[in-house]
DNA sequence: GCCTCACATACGCTAAGGCGAATATATGTC
DNA sequence: GACATATATTCGCCTTAGCGTATGTGAGGC
């Protein structure tokens, strides 16, 4: 039988080359979101945000998991250990970034009061790892 | 004045995305090495070595000197806090990289022999940073 | 069944990036 | 100056990837 490949690196940093990824990744780190988040809080179209997590998921960094109509997203790390160090120090780096802080804090706001937002409807509230 | 951009993190994701640009940051991992080396023991073509190494310079990890005929180039750690820690992790993580070890290993034995590598006639020897 | 909501995917376009081959530039030698 | 060496850059060509728009799919409500 084969041998799994090892993890490809080159592809996790393609997969972190691209500013709405970041994005993305920075607002899952410790929770998992619905994607009617994120396309309230980036401001950005809904197939951009699918097409991206989808790239993030062939990259083998992050999960899916449906409920009902809602498709909840979070950070899977990856088993290789160079690749989950690599993870783990850029979610770090990320963390320190003032985009990204001021993103989490929109990503509170929406959390705790929904219904300010005309997409959110009952949409379900993202629950911390 | 405006103020000096932060690091761009994708862009250092945008470089790091390359197996090529892989091989060469590992080869030049506490050490300064010269341009024909890295086409010695790659064993490709001249001008994409040095393209790939005009890249990582515009990312701003590289740095080159010149020494008469020769260029040496060096890893120049980020002054931006989270971009440095990021190469340090992805160097690190390339140390225990099968093939990598490989390039270092034929770098090693460039460096003793010289003359039995045809390229590399009186080519200037890596030094240890 | 039909309809709506939440999300995913396909399509057509454009820009970026990788490649080899050819050419340009810089330095040293004579 | 002419010439050789070491490296850099340019030129087409092709592939990849990003984008918005349109369409497909899966789940829930009726």
């Amino acid at each position: 039988m084969a041998r799994v490949k090892p993890f490809d690196l080159v592809k996790l940093f393609a997969a972190l080359a691209d500013p709405t990824r970041l994005r993305l990744l920075n607002l899952m780190n410790g929770r998992e979101v619905c994607v009617c988040y994120f396309v309230e809080i980036l401001k950005q179209g809904q197939p951009k945000i699918s097409r991206h997590l989808a790239y993030l998921r062939r990259a083998g960094i992050v999960e899916a998991r449906r409920e009902g109509k809602w498709m909840h997203y979070r950070i899977e790390r990856p088993d290789d250990a160079r690749a989950a160090s690599i993870l783990d120090v850029t979610l770090k780096s990320l963390e320190t970034d003032r985009n990204m802080k001021a993103d989490l804090e929109r990503l509170g706001q929406a959390c705790c009061e929904p219904q300010s937002f005309v997409t959110l409807h009952a949409a379900p509230i993202p629950v911390t790892l």
